[in-house]
DNA sequence: AGTATTTTTTTAATACTCGAAAAAATCATT
DNA sequence: AATGATTTTTTCGAGTATTAAAAAAATACT
């Protein structure tokens, strides 16, 4: 039920884990700041940093640029040795696609990037278009032949519940297909699916230590309504949480969404359900395909001018999301929101209704609020969240995974 | 971040953790087929049992008669020592509080009923009023003296994030003490507070196996409207989920709810609900006390001779109850639903307004409702719940945790 | 050059699992 | 009744972990 057999493997990995652990939270560390850091004795902490630098995992850092040169005998650095392996990150949404390859010590080393349209992936299928631009990156960086091992792809839209592919997404044609096994077949990488909410979530957590012990919600307004849900210290609760928020229905029968259904979150709080009610387009007409940044600008300039019916679609807005998270509030006890987004610009026009939504209920009565932080820009906890999901995932399972008799991964 | 320092006594503390769980799971068994079953070796389980036997934890079960003879030299199954431990598990609802005291082997040593009212907790603080039941127990079994190891109770409402009492409870002047350490103080014992709606669940997943692998939700449909809801081996995940469904907003000031709010899902769901529907009373007038069984059943019978106002009203609570299911589904994907309570007498005729809710999003559209069971008497996943949750909790943090030197817990 | 000081490594002790061999306990057969 | 076959359980030795304590290493200070 929980765990398997324990053996002495299983603590080496645990601690080897551990080890990786502090080092990837807390910069280079020398052995006895990781001894004091993790709770394990220093004589453990020279066999598995042996271990580590004959692996070629971890490198004794030799610059000695110390602060005030303290007595006795000096410290060493360990810090990841950045050959011993590569990860490549995937960024999709509606508009482009951006792969950054970067080394173990988080390092960019090559990017590529191009543009999405609605025929891109009906011109040349998923998996063939990231299989092509992957061999690009293996062809401009030689070096990493049998080093890169993982490849984090963040995603919208709905999962197989085997991770393999997506059963629906904004992107056209994108949708329906197994991602996930072709490239693993075609190169010898682990590739994983990413949804988008949930790295902004844990991107946050990364970002602002203090989310620690917290259960945090990050709701991205924009030109869809998203959210990530994260635990605290369920770093291993990997399932499908916090998965399309902005589908939740708000108002059953209610106005036409983007997804074909009616009376989502979206079609309410996302920029083109604002621009709708602003101008009084009946809620059931098909949305807007995109939204210019311009026009969505406008409507938050006039509502502070006092448009009643640009305040009225900020209203409708926060209201939808009030509610929402007062839905939500009724399943867990939330400790943090942090909205991000274009929509984090028209906060203040939202946050009343938005409170009193969030709030009619027993659970949002009793308990409030929560504390609610604003981030404008949502790439970054994205790019941080695939980042520390896909470096984790090489020290977790292939770094603290090897044995002893491992070769050394460095040349 | 994750667990912590690895070491030898971790792996003993673990493996033994195992073996106590096979055995609370499939029966006694032999120590052969507890290392077939858990994957250690005979040499480790000849250890290890021979640590439980000596500590009085586990008694070989001498009772030889066997099935068919087999050849070689017989096996000898491993019980729980029911002298090891006790517990006490407390059933606390609107209408009554029942203590029942059970041994290790899960076997029912005594018990304590009594009737709860409105004023029962008025004139008797908490604490007080179940410290002086424990004290009988305590009296009237002289053999638990310092046995007693865990108390767990089951209560509905919304918890301290601490779990030390309740911020709300439908039982009167019970919220806003501390419960647990009042009795922790007094008797040398942990309590717990369980979730009723959590323990359903839980419950559930013990009397059908086959659920393991499957993210389960429970919904009570009775006097009120409860959840639970547990994910596949997320055994040590005990954040408070699922809490108050039936308090989750279904339509901005809606009817009127047992908790003062407007709009609730119980509102509409609730034994109260349906009869306030069904008889055309304004969904605005303050709820019913208590419903009779019986007057519950007669708008069943109206409903299935085709009276307009009943079927109605069985409409509108499918339809609270689909909605529900539909804003959770945009939330985590659910594997099985199981239904529970009275309401189910009335599953067929809320069956396709529920469906309809349930499946009118982007993610209920696309996943479909998942399949459906019905069990009519909550009582008994509750108790099982309940019952499991105390003994594996003695399982894990008593015996498991127990070391070598530890002295015998059976005379 | 010698001493103080701090970090790192070595050493010795203890705990745990495992595979293989040995022992134990029964049935089957002669 | 004795011997053999068979299955379960125990014993034994080897291998791998961690840790505390002692030793060694590497530097600053005097």
């Amino acid at each position: 039920m929980a765990r398997g057999v324990a053996d002495t493997e299983m603590i080496r990995r645990q601690n080897r884990e551990l080890i990786l652990g502090v080092l990837r939270r807390s910069g280079p560390l020398s052995r006895s700041e990781i001894a004091i850091e993790t709770g394990l004795s220093n004589a453990t902490l020279t066999t598995i940093a042996a271990e580590f630098v004959t692996q070629g995992v971890l490198i004794d850092l030799d610059a000695p640029a110390e602060e005030a040169k303290a007595r006795g005998r000096p410290s060493v650095k360990l810090t990841h040795n950045r050959k011993a392996g590569y990860i490549l990150l995937i960024e999709l949404d509606v508009t482009r696609c951006r792969l950054s390859l970067l080394d173990y010590g988080g390092v960019l080393v090559d990017r590529v990037e191009s543009a999405v349209t609605p025929s891109t992936f009906a011109e040349s299928p998923a998996p063939h278009y990231l299989a092509e631009r992957i061999q690009l990156i293996y062809t401009r960086n030689t070096e990493l032949a049998d080093r890169l091992y993982t490849v984090a792809i963040s995603v919208q839209g709905i999962l197989y519940p085997d991770g393999s592919g997506m059963k629906w997404s904004p992107i056209a044609h994108f949708a329906g297909l197994d991602i996930v096994s072709p490239l693993q077949a075609r190169f010898p990488i682990t590739v994983k699916l990413y949804k988008r909410g949930r790295l902004m979530a844990d991107g946050m957590r990364w970002l602002e230590p203090e989310l620690t012990h917290k259960t945090v919600a990050t709701v991205f307004i924009g030109s869809t309504v998203g959210m990530g849900l994260t635990f605290p210290d369920a770093d291993r609760f990997d399932s499908d949480i916090g998965t399309e928020f902005g589908h939740m229905i708000h108002i059953p029968d209610g106005a036409l969404c983007r997804c074909g259904a009616h009376g989502c979150i979206e079609a309410y709080a996302a920029d083109y359900g604002i621009l709708r009610s602003a101008y009084s387009v009946p809620a059931r007409t098909p949305p807007a395909h995109a939204v210019p940044p311009g026009d969505f600008q406008q409507i938050i300039t006039q509502a502070r001018l006092g448009d009643r019916n640009a305040l009225h679609a900020f209203n409708l807005a926060g209201s939808a999301i009030g509610y929402g998270l007062n839905r939500l509030m009724s399943i867990f006890e939330i400790g943090r929101i942090i909205i991000l987004g274009p929509g984090t610009a028209a906060y203040d026009l939202m946050l009343s209704s938005l409170r009193e939504g969030a709030t009619s209920s027993l659970m949002g009565g009793i308990n409030g609020l929560p504390p609610v932080t604003l981030v404008a820009d949502a790439s970054e906890p994205v790019y941080r969240g695939l980042l520390m999901k896909a470096l984790t995932e090489l020290d977790r399972n292939v770094f603290a995974a090897m044995n002893q008799q491992a070769q050394s991964v460095a040349e």
